[in-house]
DNA sequence: ACAAAAATTTAGATATGTCTAAAAATTAAT
DNA sequence: ATTAATTTTTAGACATATCTAAATTTTTGT
């Protein structure tokens, strides 16, 4: 078995391969983690030890398939309790992510499965992010962000970039929920910042910065 | 905050407290925690430091009225974890022990607050135990076990001594449960077993190792 | 291509919780 | 009441995971 840091360290490694490059460095692991860059090589060498993470000293890493297995498997556990806490529990999606960091790690096969059906098998989770199945098979997300699109394009949201809750809040506040129509009804050019028109009542204002955070499919 | 390791001590020390004498002993702890007398030493100087346990030096140890509340927090997210595996899962409850000892050290209140709510408020767990409420006020087992009562008494299944899942599994395969109603029709002289009708159906043999933890109230 | 800057790793410490073996204190037995 | 047995504590190690500071490697800039 993994010790929680363990499970902790190839989470954060996959999530920054994910969207970015194929290899992860040291320093990217350290901030990801809140930790010092020391601490992640000493961590590195321990996990390549163990078959994990493929890595050399000075070139990055990346996951194994072990690794990667290992991985998703975290992610599945945190995206279902995410829902669970949301859609049983009544949390609000902004109130979810330190509790399922916790959770993610309880260690019990039947738990996980039992709370997928008790959830009826969903496949995102509250923040639109799709949830690994049990083989850690993850479905492709082909959702882009906003400000991949242009003048009249209608959308659907379907996911956040950002996960802080200070992101989250705002898009409550805004009237901005996963599922809701926008219509993009002019770019700013001298900003990048747009004014979209929710679900065809509410037009809104929204940042550059904002719109990158949102993502979102053709309707 | 206190330790996964020192939460688990506090607990062990008023469960050995909570039936028998007024002191543990280093080594009932240490039996109980499955770990050696020299590192209970090392913990209860700790524990004692930090003010949550009554600790002299080769005198045995008591609670203080801090570390009785983060004991009785503990049992009180430990029995609620295993009520909503049973209620909401599907567990049996020979199988919620073990994880439930995970779930219990998860820190959020407003996620065991909203598992109380969702569970509507139990009082027992699924072996009875009453749960301690969010003041860590634990209602008082009046119950005895049944080696406790004579010829013809009427009796009511309110809990269980042992936890063990052999014994739990015993008791299934026997058709007794919790608010079974049973009668003891004869006590054998030579052993003390006896011979018990279960919810006026079924006469079933139980020996008195069983009825000794078979926790009952007067009908 | 070489020096300077940045990133990464190693060395040596610290903190937690565990262990074995030895020492000390308590309890039991004659 | 003194010895023997048992229990408990201390001393010294070990494993995990972290840190700071120093050393090393890689990357960047001219």
């Amino acid at each position: 078995m993994h010790s929680y840091t363990e499970e902790n360290y190839l989470k954060a490694i996959f999530k920054l391969i994910e969207h970015d490059s194929d290899v992860v460095t040291t320093n990217a692991i350290a901030e990801k983690l809140k930790t010092k860059a020391a601490s992640v090589s000493d961590m590195l060498k321990k996990l390549a030890d163990k078959k994990l993470i493929n890595y050399q000293k000075y070139q990055g890493v990346s996951l194994t398939a072990k690794g990667e297995k290992v991985a998703l498997n975290i992610i599945r556990k945190h995206r279902l309790w995410e829902m669970f806490l949301v859609e049983k529990l009544d949390f609000k999606w902004d109130e979810v992510h330190d509790v399922a960091e916790q959770l993610e790690h309880i260690k019990s096969e039947k738990l996980i499965a039992q709370i997928d059906k008790f959830l009826n098998y969903p496949k995102v989770d509250p923040h639109g992010d799709p949830i690994p199945d049990e083989k850690g098979k993850l479905q492709i997300q082909k959702s882009k962000s906003i400000s991949n699109f242009k003048l009249n394009d209608v959308l659907i949201i379907t996911g956040v970039v950002d996960h802080s809750p200070a992101f989250l809040r705002y898009l409550d506040k805004s009237g901005l929920a996963l599922g809701n129509e926008i219509k993009i009804k002019e770019i700013i050019e001298f900003d990048k910042s747009l004014q979209i028109v929710v679900n065809k009542k509410n037009t809104i204002f929204i940042s550059f910065e904002v719109a990158k955070n949102i993502l979102v499919i053709s309707k």
